[in-house]
DNA sequence: TGGGTTGGCATACCGATGGTATGTGAAAGC
DNA sequence: GCTTTCACATACCATCGGTATGCCAACCCA
């Protein structure tokens, strides 16, 4: 799994092939037939653990940033931003991952993972009050957002990240002020 | 084209074989690649008739809107996630797109179609002083958060769609408050 | 302690796929 | 009227994901 998530990282699903994956790793394609049915179900495990590795990173955020629900979502909001800035990260979740497993499928994993805190988040909020609007919505617009400013980082050349990933998080604060009860 | 457009469309790109292709169109894979130098660059002749589609219907939208700025980007957008909301577009468009093309090439043509008026539209209104931030952390958080309600919508039953897009839109428009000068 | 079963691979093989090299007839150019 | 170019069709190839089978050590059970 580690051989195969360096090459989806870095080559991408579609460019990887099974030689390749099976090779770095020093085993033979029968071993991994042996415990994965395909390559696509490669690619889940795979995507399974990036997803949980950026989920725990944006709970562990998230509990450190005080009891106050709304500065909880920004702070997870921001972590999650940090963790997919790496293209190795950004790539399987959030390019390759819609595409190799289907959107309702790969929605799954982020519904199950990062989303599911977001969505958490948001309906608290909303239940104090604090939120308005259709809480499904809001969390799918705002899991967009983020998605994609978290590859537009990315992407970007080296130096720009930081810069990008501020931009993104100010730009999403004064978004989510817009949706706050007046 | 035609028929790689409707393959693509239902089944995914990885899913359509070159064969099953030209066997609708009723040609050999010489006349294919007599054409295109590759199954990618046939996707991405598609993928740019499909922008340019969508492209066309929001400028329409926007110019029909009246004069305000404001009103024409709010329309602009509306029109973009009913032509979105369209397994055939945002399958090409949304997912196949980056995961075939790669991010950044996909990029350049979301650029150079639907999300460049709303990148003028953004510039625009900050220039009026409408709107605050930086303009591109800005425009890539929207067309995230657009794209995902596109897919959103696409994706939900058909008789949630029509429900799942007016939620998108106000959600949205209320994010876009936010970002409004105060 | 030994025969049978299972888990954990390796080897050999297969059909299908994207891609290429070559052939061919009609149209266009000179 | 000769030649070149265009627009394909045909035949072929390497590689890929996937499968069927072989093999051997570990483990169970008598």
């Amino acid at each position: 799994m580690a051989s195969a998530s360096r090459r989806f990282a870095t080559a991408g699903y579609a460019a990887t092939s099974l030689p390749e994956i099976v090779s770095d790793a020093e085993v033979t394609k029968g071993a991994l037939y042996h415990h994965f049915g395909s390559k696509a179900e490669l690619f889940e495990a795979v995507l399974s653990e990036v997803q949980e590795g950026v989920a725990a990173q944006v709970v562990r955020a998230a509990e450190s940033a005080g009891s106050d629900a709304w500065d909880q979502m920004l702070a997870g909001c921001r972590a999650f931003l940090e963790a997919s800035t790496d293209t190795s990260v950004s790539r399987i979740m959030l390019i390759d991952g819609p595409a190799v497993l289907g959107w309702s499928r790969w929605r799954r994993y982020d519904d199950a993972n990062s989303a599911q805190h977001l969505g958490e988040a948001i309906a608290e909020l909303a239940a104090q009050g604090v939120l308005t609007g259709d809480v499904d919505a809001t969390t799918r617009l705002l899991s967009g957002a983020m998605n994609e400013a978290a590859i537009w980082s990315a992407e970007a050349p080296a130096q720009d990240r930081a810069r990008n990933l501020d931009a993104a998080v100010a730009t999403l604060t004064a978004m989510l002020e817009g949706l706050r009860t007046r």
